[in-house]
DNA sequence: TCTGGGGTCCTAGGACCC
DNA sequence: TCTGGGGTCCTAGGACCC
């Protein structure tokens, strides 16, 4: 048996444990640059505040309906998720943390799994103070229909086990589920499926998987089977390691070549430190920035370089190296660049690594700076050290708005909650 | 004026080989 | 009308997730 537990509007609620006045409140959180709305308390969806609409479109509804907005703060979110997540490590048998707010537990040999869930449940609500959901169910999907189901039926207490049901209430409640809402059918799946008059997740299990296998993919097909009870995906208590590391941002337009080098040094410089806290060299990376696909009125340009390794690497100087020499090959003057990144991609694992005849890997030299760099900089805090190219150009023309971002509550003896 | 970021997996199609 | 066949490897892009 799985149990789903997940988060209720879980930035939003992190915000309401260090601003109680603001419960019952509409509150969203704003996404990297004060952009776009990426969480919405109960108060603030009631006002039809969609998930990823720009703020710009609903900054009026702060003084008409009370509306407060805040800057993502994720250290705040990751502490508070990292407690949470102990606390349910500390009484599942087995756990997978699925995402910053999302946690599977293999309750298989529980006598009271919905009992149990529900323990959980109320222990993160009163040690942490964020509400949370929790589903059961046969499989991975099953268990994500059943926290569907709790959230949007609160006469259930929170918890709702699709298993305990007789097969007739099953399916009435899998009817009452739109198809689009089952784990992997998204939007474009949801029209194809709709098309052929499968329209509810009832409809979906009653499917012939081999049949979806055919038509759509092998992907699909085993969500079929997994609806119909039957376990495709397991649970993944070990995070495996990244294959690809991603760090891209969106800015005010950038138009010289020097401003752009300089948020590339800084993308590099983050990537480069994720790439070394899971010990892995990266054989090539990928550069690129584009205009704003906004502004039809200017001239769009949209460019991107893959730079082989010919000697993978985890040291940041001879990443930034390749990124500049990306970046040269992609640039052209005369764009209004809004967005711009950088990819560490065909990872390995270090020491492994498959070298050249003429080259060999970091030099243990290197390899000892670098681990001194990271050193200081977690102890005293990010950008301790940096490298002289973080800091061409000005940082100011792409640094990111946060116009409205709560303390470091939990993580910052200076911003400790105070309470009168 | 202002429209997010970071991932995974799968598939189709091109290049290349014999 | 007819234009080989079968295989591998790689990449780009689509679809999905939170």
């Amino acid at each position: 048996m799985f149990a789903l537990l997940d988060m209720n509007s879980f930035y939003a609620s992190c915000e309401q444990v260090f601003r109680p006045d603001l419960v019952g409140r509409p509150v969203v959180v704003l996404s990297n640059g004060d952009a776009c709305v990426v969480a919405r308390s109960a108060e603030a969806k009631e006002l039809g505040i969609k998930m990823g609409q720009p703020w710009f479109q609903i900054r009026h509804l702060a003084p008409e309906k009370s509306l407060v907005a805040f800057s993502s703060n994720y250290a705040l979110y990751a502490d508070l998720s990292a407690r949470i997540m102990q606390i349910i490590r500390d009484s599942a048998p087995r756990l997978e943390v699925y995402s910053i707010d999302e946690a599977f537990m293999d309750l298989a040999g529980v006598a009271d799994p919905a009992g149990l869930s529900q323990e959980i449940r109320q222990r993160v609500r009163e040690w942490v103070g964020v509400p949370a959901c929790v589903g059961l169910g046969l499989t991975k999907t099953r268990a994500k229909i059943s926290n569907f189901i709790a959230k949007k039926n609160p006469q259930h207490g929170g918890v709702f086990n699709l298993e305990a049901l007789s097969p007739e209430a099953q399916r009435a409640w899998l009817s009452r589920v739109g198809v689009g809402e089952v784990w992997g059918v998204g939007p474009r799946l949801t029209q194809q499926l709709e098309s052929m008059g499968v329209r509810t997740a009832a409809d979906l299990q009653a499917s012939d998987p081999e049949s979806i296998r055919k038509y759509f993919s092998i992907t699909l097909a085993r969500t079929v089977e997994e609806l119909q009870g039957i376990s495709r995906l397991e649970l993944e208590e070990v995070a495996p390691a990244k294959q690809q590391i991603m760090v891209s941002r969106s800015f005010g337009p950038l138009l010289r070549l020097e401003d752009l080098q300089s948020a590339i040094a800084s993308f590099t410089v983050a990537g480069a430190e994720r790439l070394r806290a899971q010990n892995s060299v990266a054989h090539a990376l990928l550069v690129f920035a584009r205009t704003s696909f906004f502004r039809e009125d200017v001239p769009q340009y949209s460019g991107s370089k893959m730079i082989p390794l010919v000697t993978p690497t985890q040291d940041t100087r001879q990443l930034i190296a390749a990124a500049y020499q990306g970046l040269d090959a992609l640039y052209r003057p005369g764009f209004r660049y809004q967005k711009a990144g950088v990819l560490l991609t065909d990872l390995s694992a270090a020491g492994i690594e498959q070298t050249d005849l003429f080259s060999r890997g970091d030099t243990e030299q290197a390899r000892r700076l670098m681990a001194a760099v990271d050193g200081m900089n977690r102890k005293m805090g990010r950008g301790t050290v940096f490298i002289g190219a973080q800091r061409l150009g000005e940082p100011r023309r792409w640094k990111m708005r946060a116009e409205r971002k709560s303390k470091a509550y939990t993580t910052n003896w200076k911003e400790l909650a105070i309470t009168t």
